[in-house]
DNA sequence: GGCAAGGTACTCGGATATACGATGTCCGAGTCAGAAAGG
DNA sequence: CCTTTCTGACTCGGACATCGTATATCCGAGTACCTTGCC
């Protein structure tokens, strides 16, 4: 099991943009932070926008927004909007193959090794949809506290 | 992100070899069971056995049985066995190359991000670890005492 | 009749093809800014 | 000098290759049982 690594991208990328409110960063400057490939961040991206976690307008001083406050975006709808909405354990009903199998039963609810792992799967996703960009953004600061200054710096030097 | 198929199988099938105590079955029999190909399942009744879940034995009369009581098999333990000892989420370390990094630091442990998708799925192992083969298998027959009978009836009549 | 040796059939085990999805790239649609021309 | 139009460059957006891994399969190694021949 291997999660999409635009994963990582994308929250670096949001907590970045929460550092230039109402400020849209274009998706080669974001790249060029980390020096990652423009063209493939940029499909994160739009995937995030296809989400409503960001906003993005064209054409020249365009770029991508947070379209919220990132007090209300989690950790959770970044890993949706990225990797998909489903889970990784998917229950193939095998037990209706199986002797006494009720063939109008759906498994998917009754099969207590899907419940298990379903509940797993559910502690996972509370984890993630406990912790929110600004958490992330606010910890940062804590330990390093010029980083904000240090993203605008760079992105300011990266516009000339 | 998507898990491994063969976990729901190799679940299944340790519950079956639960109500089968000392008594070998083939990768055909338990294929068989749920109607699944051998061959693959057989893969996956191999990666149990190297990571000493089951023991298997060789020739006419052989097959495969659980290794230790399954009250001490947890799923997290076949999770791990065939799904891959690796975390999903894995922390690249890119912000090595963002501004103010530290070469020598190892942002697998202080970045924030990568502390945060640990801790989550930290929570989803920890679930996992909880629940044991026999604690399903306990279940299965609360709702369904006449399952481990089903199963050896199946099995005896597969061996004909 | 009992025993031992060989053959046979059945099992696991790992090496080998194949299909699908993640990764990576490219070009077109849309848009704003700035320049240029006319009033 | 101001306004308006046109051109151009820059952005996002989605369609198109490429690679890696999960999926699926096959044949070889090993073993217990059964048969057969001998004592």
């Amino acid at each position: 099991m291997r999660m999409n690594e635009g994963v990582e991208w994308a929250m670096h990328s949001c907590v970045n943009l929460s550092w230039m409110p109402g400020q849209p960063v274009t998706a080669r400057h974001l790249a060029a932070f980390y020096d990652l490939p423009t063209a493939y961040l940029n499909k994160q991206l739009q995937a995030l926008t296809r989400a409503g976690i960001l906003t993005s307008v064209s054409g020249p001083k365009g770029g991508f927004q947070l379209a919220r406050d990132p007090r209300n975006i989690t950790l959770l709808d970044i890993v949706v909007a990225i990797d998909g909405p489903d889970e990784a354990f998917r229950c193939t009903q095998i037990l209706k193959a199986g002797p006494g199998a009720d063939p109008k039963a759906d498994y998917t609810k009754t099969c207590l090794v899907s419940q298990a792992m379903r509940s797993a799967e559910l502690a996972y996703r509370r984890e993630l949809a406990g912790q929110t960009i600004a958490d992330i953004a606010g910890r940062v600061v804590e330990t390093t506290p010029e980083a904000p200054a240090n993203a605008r710096n760079r992105f300011a030097n990266l516009r000339s």
